[in-house]
DNA sequence: TACATATATTACCCATAGGTAACTTATTTG
DNA sequence: CAAATAAGTTACCTATGGGTAATATATGTA
């Protein structure tokens, strides 16, 4: 085992920095942004709060910060609404949550929500490819999929 | 859908404040001492922090954090042990660690550290449990192994 | 049109998690 | 045994990400 490949949480969210322009908290935003923009064109910063369960100052820097990043377009006291770029992130992230979460239903999970928000900001490229891959396997395979759950109901206690 | 149940990620940390007792970085920091003790029933302040690429000041300051939670013995310019607690905590860890880098092997990632040390500290325990399930699953069917490999060979340039 | 209310921003705070520099303690070496 | 070296601790720093309180701005209402 190389010991060098170790790091914690922080060290390789720092490797990663390269490839990554958001962290875990402005990909929630942006992702949110992103929900709510595909329907009505706009989110204001109090409908945002709301979704996120945060508080107002909270969006307040956030939207600055996606603001510089250019993904979103804003003025004070205004509505949000996304650049180009920015729907193009907030599509990606879409659809990386809607794979994390397919998986996690085909694994039998009742909820899926808590452990797909928390789970889709750690999965490099690669895995979310595989992931995808994956799903479509099962998609076009559901004896696999009646198999596993066979699996499941005669081995749920046995953990 | 129900906006309510959307956080952002320290939302969610929040939330599973009461069943979690450790940070993702004290889980790194838990995980590798395990490891080490497990061979040699004790670990040092410097060996610490190279095997997880941080400086000696952040292993001292996380090393007094478990003590306080009573998983590890210290004392000051002493050697690190585990407590019968964080023996559990610890094996618990590695588990999770082997399940869920065990799903990414199957998945077909090369690579496979990175997204292990980054997924583990996000999963419930019932993803957990499933996944481990799951792991078993593919076990008792090699032909599923196979089946989805072909799919992978045959599908890989199309995403 | 003035006041009330809602929305948004800013200043300041705390917690976590890393760093560096300076210092303390333990160990090694000549 | 004293000096050198290594290991470890402490003080202070930055960054991220949330909060509250106070303040500013926008909107609604009578």
């Amino acid at each position: 085992m190389d010991n060098k490949d170790f790091y914690t949480v922080r060290g390789y969210q720092i490797h990663k920095k390269n490839e990554k322009m958001l962290t875990p908290s402005m990909e929630d935003y942006m992702e949110m942004i992103y929900r709510v923009c595909r329907k009505n064109g706009y989110i204001r910063i109090n409908v945002l709060a709301e979704r996120l369960n945060v508080q107002a100052p909270s969006v307040s820097r956030v939207v600055e910060k996606l603001k510089a990043r250019k993904l979103i377009s804003y003025e004070k006291y205004g509505v949000v609404q996304l650049t180009d770029k920015g729907k193009q992130v907030g599509a990606f992230l879409l659809k990386r949550h809607k794979a994390v979460e397919a998986f996690l239903k085909f694994l039998g999970l009742q909820e899926t929500l808590m452990d797909t928000e928390m789970i889709e900001h750690n999965i490099s490229v690669e895995t979310l490819k595989k992931l995808i891959l994956f799903n479509r396997f099962i998609q076009s395979h559901p004896e696999v999929l009646t198999q596993y759950h066979e699996f499941l109901n005669k081995n749920q206690d046995r953990l």
